[in-house]
Order: C-alpha cells, then structure tokens, then sequence
DNA sequence: GTATAACTTGAGTGATCACTCAAAAACAGC
DNA sequence: GCTGTTTTTGAGTGATCACTCAAGTTATAC
C-alpha cells in the first residue's frame, strides 16, 4: 500500500486547488494535473474518479478556506460590519501575496466558465455561493438586532450588495494593477457600504 | 466572389462575439465557430487569420458595444453620477434579456480565463478595462468641477470603484438568480454610490 | 516466506483540438 | 462564353484531449 491514503490524499487537493484556481477548470490539463499531484492518471482516477471529480473536490476545499477566512475575520471584530470590513481589509492582503494563484475568486472563476451542458458543476457553484448568502445573511440580522445597522435596512439584500462587493474587488484586482490601488479600492468599498451601517465608517 | 466582404464579415463576427461571450474563448471549439458563423475553417482563417485574431476582434466589436452603451446612459441624464445610475439600470434589463448570452461581461470573463501562456489576450483585455477606467475618470473630473461630487472624491479612484460595482453586479447576476433581485441589487448599488455624490441619491 | 490484496505505473485508447491545402466553385473583365 | 482571379470547400494534418487497463510494485496477513 504505497499510499497513505489521508495525509498524501489531501496534500494533492491542495495541488489541485492551486492548479485550477489559478488555470481554471477546462485550461488545466490532464497533464498538468499529473505533475502539479506528482501523480500518474491511473492513480487520479482510482483516487478521485474523473477530472471533474478532482475538480468539485477541490472546489470544496477551496470553499472551505474561503468560510474559515469569513469567520476569522469576523471573530477579530465587534460588530458584524465591522467584521466584514476586516474581511475585506485581509483578503486584499491574501490575494495580493506573490504565492496567490489568482486574485481573483475561483468559484466565482467557475461561475463565469461553465456553460450550460456542465449543469451539475454550475449547480454546485451555485450552491456555494448562496451557502455564503445564506450564512452573511444569518450575521447581518443578528446585527440588524443589535441597531447595527440603519433600521429600513433588509439583510439578505445587504448580504447579496456584500458578495457582489467581493466579486468586484477580487475581479478588479485581476487586472494588471498595483497592490496599493486594490488596498484603496476595498477602503472606497468600505466607505460605500457605510450607507448601511447605523455609526459611520472609521478609518 | 460568393463573400460580399463588408456585409458577411460584420454578420460573422457578430455571431462570434455570441459564442464566444457565451462560452469563452477556451470554451468555443473551431466546430461550434464554424457552425455559429456558417463558414468552413478554410474561410475562416482567410478572413480571421486564427481563432485568436477572430477572438480579438470580436472582444473589439463587443468592447465596442458596451462603450456605445455607457455613453447613450450618460447622455440621457443631467449628471454625470446620474448617468452612471442610469447605466447601472438599463445594463441590467440588457443583461437580463432572454438572448443575452451571458449575464457576466465578456471582457471580465476574459480577464479570468487568460493565463500567463497568453499574455497578449491579456494585454489586449488590460487595456479595454484601462480605458473604460481613463474614460470615466474625465468625465467625473468634469463632474467634479461642477460641484456635483463631494469635494474629497479622487476621481479615478471613483472610477475604479464603479468598475468594481459593474463588475460585481455582472458576475452576481450569473448566479442562479431572479431578474428581479439583480434590479434590487443594482439599486443598492446606486445607494452604496450615493456616498460619493453632493446630492443625495433619488429612487 | 509465501500468498493475497491494494495500489501505482505508463503506454496506449478513440475522440477532439486548432489548423492546412489542393481542388472545386463563383465571380469579374472582355 | 471564355480566361484569370478570388474565394470556398471539406477531407485530412499532427498534436493533444480525458481516460483505461494489463502488468508491475509494495504493502499486509499468517
């Protein structure tokens, strides 16, 4: 039994994250994949299934340190806005560090590449996206208890302008453009989603 | 000379931007291209050169559009804000349209497909989103001598951040998710955007 | 030490990829 | 209606795609 099968299992998902984070889905080879895993196919396909099973495995994994990024975030903070602000402070820095395979956000990189005969990928995306709503929305009401937000304000509504923030940050910083502009975009950003926020923004 | 060549060269790259706005650039075999734009490869790269040059001049024509579509909104309201609220809103009844090919903008999903293999793409899409950026910087500038932005807003940096919104709201709409919720969330966007203006935000 | 089970290997599968080019077809000039 | 030029055609190119499987290797069981 050559393979240990948990420890080796998981240190090639981390691979396969880095690889389709950064190449994508359908522009990451077999081959490539081979040497990211210092795999060969037989053993990738015993292991995972199929590429797309390597994928949506990896997908998961990925989601999975995006939640653990969110609630950390939101632990260092007092208030849940503000939580989300340190959020967006801190992910400017993790996208942004020279090892990042992508600034930009790889299930939204997915949601932007599957077309419409990989449903069950698309579905999957979809999925994880609305978790996130779903769950943002969950902290904003708590905080909409509290009067930390304006009172007419609506969660679900905040929590879906929050994600589409994230989105545009991380798309924006895609471009070719200096880590200080990103660092200046999520303050403007910030300062933005003060609209919403009971006491005003500080910085 | 069966190819009237002004008329059909138009008509074919039309259906390019199509495909490849629905699909991708990776996304698209030859097959799909040849089918969409009913020519067999031989005319095809007679007239195009490669399926990278069609693709180029397909993200030219749909660059094109959308620059056609920023200034009609513009045009259409007495501020330069208020023209980009009215951008913001008519953008999401096009995208929103039932033969739309895709909801998220095509440059952006350009943006995140392009890998380091293929730095002139890449290029090629920098310079469309910096010039969107230069473009709607001088007309905030403008906007900005007329006291219609609060005295302490950097332009480009307003521009940036509507980019950022355009983005998100793009990539948002993607998602699984009613027509009427991306209007809501366009409209959150505008309040987020009052933050920036004199007067307050109108709805 | 031997048998059995678990797992890896890598050459090879047919399909599809972007692309080519000799031949056929459709035109213009006269 | 013939000639010369331009354009289209579509079978075919080698390369690469995701994937398979018989054979080999390494472990465990007793």
């Amino acid at each position: 039994m050559p393979r240990i099968a948990k420890y080796d299992r998981d240190k090639a998902l981390e691979s396969a994250v880095n690889l389709f984070w950064e190449r994508g889905y359908g522009g990451a080879s077999m081959k490539q994949i081979e040497q990211a895993l210092d795999m060969r196919p037989g053993s990738i396909y015993a292991t995972f299934g199929s590429k797309d099973g390597l994928f949506r495995e990896a997908l998961d994994v990925y989601a999975g340190r995006m939640s653990r990024s969110l609630a950390e975030a939101m632990a260092t903070a007092p208030s849940t806005m503000g939580g989300v602000f340190n959020y967006l402070r801190s992910l400017t820095g993790e996208i942004t560090a020279p090892d990042s395979p992508a600034r930009a956000c790889m299930v939204v990189k997915t949601l932007l590449e599957v077309t419409e005969d990989q449903q069950e990928l698309r579905a999957l995306v979809n999925e994880r996206l609305q978790a996130v709503e779903d769950h943002l929305t969950g902290l904003l009401e708590q905080a909409h208890q509290r009067g930390e937000l304006k009172a007419d304000v609506d969660c679900r509504r905040l929590a879906r302008l929050i994600q589409a923030q994230i989105m545009g940050l991380r798309s924006l910083a895609q471009r070719d453009i200096a880590v200080e502009d990103i660092k200046i975009l999520a303050e403007d950003i910030i300062t933005a989603l003060g609209a919403f926020t009971q006491d005003p923004v500080s910085h």
